[in-house]
DNA sequence: GAGGGCCGGTTCATTATTCGAACCATCGGT
DNA sequence: ACCGATGGTTCGAATAATGAACCGGCCCTC
C-alpha cells in the first residue's frame, strides 16, 4: 500500500465517539510505528487536514475539508439532491429516513430527515458510519452490492451490538438471499433494540450500488400496515433517488461539453 | 516536500471554475509528471477523496470528504457557530455578511449570510477561494496575519482583477498599515468592480489570525452613514466571532477532559 | 521523593517506495 | 492519413519512508 494511501487511512479513526485522538492512540488503531505516524500526522496538518489541539496536543480533523466538501457538494450535490426525497419520505411515513454512502467497506451517513408527526423519534449523526451487517442500510449494501465487499465482510469478525445481532455468516448469507428477493432489507433489533429499519439500495448510473436509502422507526409503534407503507414508499423513493443521482452524473458530463 | 503533501496538494486545483480537472491538465497545474500524478491520483480515488466520471475521465472531489466535514463540523463546528452572527450582521447592516478562513496561503470560503432586504446583493460561491491582495478579506489576512505570509503573498506575481486592484507591492504595504491602524481593512472594487468590502480578523484563542469576518455591498447604495454602520457593527460580531471560537476550542480541551 | 509507565517527539542506517523518461493506444480535428 | 492531445503503463535509478531505539516530560503509585 502507497504513502499517500496510509496516511489518508489515519483519517479514518476519527469518528463521532473519538473526534480527538492522541498520536500514540492514533499509532495504536493503525498498526502503524509511531514515528511514521507522527510523521504523516505532520504532512495532513501542514495541508490542514488535521489539525492539533489542547494541552495533550491531540489531532482532530483539520478545515481543509470543509472547502473540499462545499467543492464536492457543488460539482455533485448529492446531499442536496437527496435531502427534499428524504423529507418527502419522512413526512409521508411519519419516520426518519437517512441515505447512506458507501465508503471504501463502511456505509457513511450522507443525509437524513426527521418527520415531526411523534414525539419521538430515531435519532441519527451527522458525519456518523453504520455497521453493515447489523443495519438495515448496511445489509442492503452487503445484498446489492460488489460480493468481494460482501465476503470481506462476513470474513472478518463480527460484533454484536444487541441480542438481535445476526453475526454467524452462514445465517447472514441467508439473510441477504431473502433480502435480494425482496429488492428490501429489513433489520429488526439488529444494532439499537429498540429501532425497526428498511432500506433500498441506490445504484448510480452505471447500476452499482453505491449507497442506501433507508427508514428507521422504533419497534414500539411498528404495525403491519406501516411496515407495508414504509416499504412501499421507501421503493419508490430509492428509484427517483437512484435517478436523481444517476442524472447528476450525467449532468457532470454534461458540464464538461458546456466549459 | 512529502509525498503525502505533494497528493494533497492536488487536490488545490479544483475550484468553483474547474470542478472537473483531467489527469495531464492537473499534472500541468501541479508541475509535476504525468506517472507522479497518475499513481497519485489513482490512491486519492482509492480513498475516496477523488473520483473519475464521464468519457474523458476526468477527476472530481469524492465523496470521502463529506463525512470529514460533518465530523470536522460536529468535533468543532465552526460553521454552525458562525451562522447565527453572520445572519446577524447580514440583517443589521443589510448586506451581504461572510466568513473566511485561512488555508495554508489562501482564505477559502467558510460560510456566509445574505440579506432579504434589497432587490440585489452582492452573491457568495460555497467552496470559493478568495485573493488576498485584491479582497478587504484578503487584506485583513495580510494585515493581521502571520507576516511571513505577508511578505509570500507580497513577492509572488499580483493578478490585476479589475481597475482598482493594487497590485504594486510598496503600495499594498502602505495600505496594510493603514489597516492595521484602524482595525478594519476595506476594499473598493479591488476584486469586483462593483463591490465595497469590510473586514476584519478572527483570531483562535491564543490570539493567531486565522479568518476573517467580512461584509459586501454594492458600490451603488454606499453612504457614508452605510459606511459607517457597518464598521461598528463588523468591530462588535467579530470580537464575538473570535469569542465563540476561542470558546469551541476550550470546549475541545472540555471534551478531552470529559472523555 | 523515587520509580514506573505512558505520553509526544526525534534520529538515522536501512529498506521500500517513488520518480519520470519513454513508450503505448485511442480519439478528435484538419 | 497525419498530427497533437489525451489517459495510461513500465522499470532502472533515485529518493523518501521506515521504525528501533532513544529523549524529556507528566502523572500515578508506593
Amino acid at each position: 500500500m502507497g504513502t499517500v494511501s496510509k496516511a489518508l487511512l489515519l483519517l479514518q479513526f476519527f469518528d463521532r465517539d473519538r473526534p480527538l485522538l492522541g498520536l500514540s492512540e492514533v499509532a495504536r488503531l493503525a498498526g502503524m510505528n509511531k514515528a511514521t505516524v507522527h510523521r504523516m500526522l505532520t504532512e495532513l496538518q501542514a495541508m490542514g487536514f488535521v489539525e492539533q489541539v489542547g494541552a495533550a496536543r491531540e489531532y482532530r480533523i483539520g478545515p481543509a475539508v470543509l472547502r473540499l466538501a462545499g467543492l464536492r457538494e457543488a460539482a455533485f450535490p448529492m446531499r442536496e439532491v437527496s435531502l427534499p426525497v428524504l423529507r418527502r419520505l419522512a413526512d409521508v411515513t411519519g419516520e426518519t429516513a437517512h441515505a447512506g454512502l458507501l465508503e471504501g467497506t463502511r456505509l457513511a451517513m450522507l443525509s437524513y430527515a426527521y418527520s415531526s408527526r411523534h414525539g419521538t423519534r430515531v435519532m441519527m449523526d451527522d458525519a456518523g458510519v453504520l455497521p453493515l451487517h447489523a443495519t438495515a442500510s448496511g445489509l442492503a449494501l452487503l445484498a446489492f452490492g460488489d460480493p468481494a465487499l460482501t465476503d470481506a465482510a462476513l470474513a472478518a469478525p463480527l460484533q454484536r451490538y444487541t441480542a438481535g445481532t445476526i453475526i454467524d455468516p452462514g445465517r447472514l448469507r441467508q439473510t441477504l438471499e431473502t433480502i435480494r428477493q425482496a429488492g428490501i432489507a429489513e433489520s429488526l433489533g439488529g444494532f439499537e433494540a429498540d429501532v425497526h429499519g428498511f432500506a433500498v439500495p441506490l445504484h448510480d448510473q452505471s447500476g452499482t450500488c453505491v449507497g442506501t436509502l433507508a427508514v428507521a422507526a422504533p419497534v414500539a409503534r411498528m404495525t403491519d400496515t406501516l411496515a407495508a407503507a414504509i416499504r412501499t414508499e421507501l421503493r419508490a423513493a430509492g428509484q427517483e433517488l437512484s435517478g436523481l443521482l444517476g442524472a447528476g452524473a450525467q449532468q457532470a458530463e454534461g458540464l464538461r461539453h458546456a466549459g
